[in-house]
DNA sequence: CTATCTATAATACTTTATAGTACAGTTAAC
DNA sequence: GTTAACTGTACTATAAAGTATTATAGATAG
């Protein structure tokens, strides 16, 4: 899966350990190793759906706009990463038998697949990964 | 996903369409609509973990090596795709502690999701996707 | 009115996926 | 025993996707 996903989880993780202050782009860039700019195209991708709130200028930033029980992986795999798990199918032979079916039927699985998929990682919100981090910092301690 | 999961699906269903006769690479990569060498390394993968035999030389090619129960999707899942479904991670700052656990505590929970996912394709054999498919093209007359 | 931010378009670079070429080895049939 | 039809695989070339970077415009606090 793309690092969409991760990028997007990792920053609501971020924001949930600043609850009521403003968190820069550069901050969340610099912690999750990436470019500023990649990294403000997925805030800007959680902020049109509602998960963060932005603010431009001086001492501005981002900041949580949900309760951290109200996001979980579901949400923002949807979000980032619909579809990806779909088995890509180069363009087949629609003389043949196989070739003509075989990517409608995969489809069909995967997208079954894709469900239940959700309703798996609608068991972990943001709240929870905060505790497995902090839970995690302290075994490394 | 990658399409080696498809073009092994795709082999896989073919051969099963062709009972106890040889079919060749070139027949097969016709099929599946891609060049003959790239579903030769396929095949040789199916072929080194025992679901087909190959033969050599004229009238050579690819045959079942097992029944088509006994083959499912999370088979081929494992062999081509493990671990597809895990988020890319770049390296993030581990001066941070959000970017120093981030990978660890995702890469636990997209174990959990895809063992889950598997339990989910091993509800599909080789023998239903080629039921499946005949059923598509019966909806298409 | 300047420093600090967000927002976003456009371009360059890097990595991965795929296609294609070339050639060696095997086998059946003539 | 030579030829045609295959598999097996290493290697190179091309295409596609992912990511970084630059550039520039707009908002806001002090």
């Amino acid at each position: 899966m793309n690092s969409d996903f991760t990028l997007a989880i990792h920053s609501l993780t971020l924001l949930a350990l600043q609850p009521g202050r403003m968190t820069t782009s550069d901050a969340i860039a610099d912690s999750a190793g990436v470019h500023p700019v990649r990294i403000r195209k997925v805030l800007a991708l959680l902020k049109k759906h509602g998960f963060i709130k932005s603010k431009e200028g001086t001492g501005g930033g981002f900041i949580f706009a949900l309760g951290l029980n109200e996001v979980n992986l579901w949400d923002i795999y949807k979000l980032t990463s619909e579809g990806a798990i779909q088995p890509k199918c180069p363009d087949s032979n629609e003389k043949c038998v196989v070739g003509a079916h075989m990517q409608k039927v995969l489809f069909a699985i995967f997208q079954g697949a894709e469900e239940h998929l959700g309703e798996f990682l609608k068991h972990y919100s943001i709240k929870q990964l905060v505790d497995l981090i902090k839970q995690e910092k302290e075994n490394c301690e």
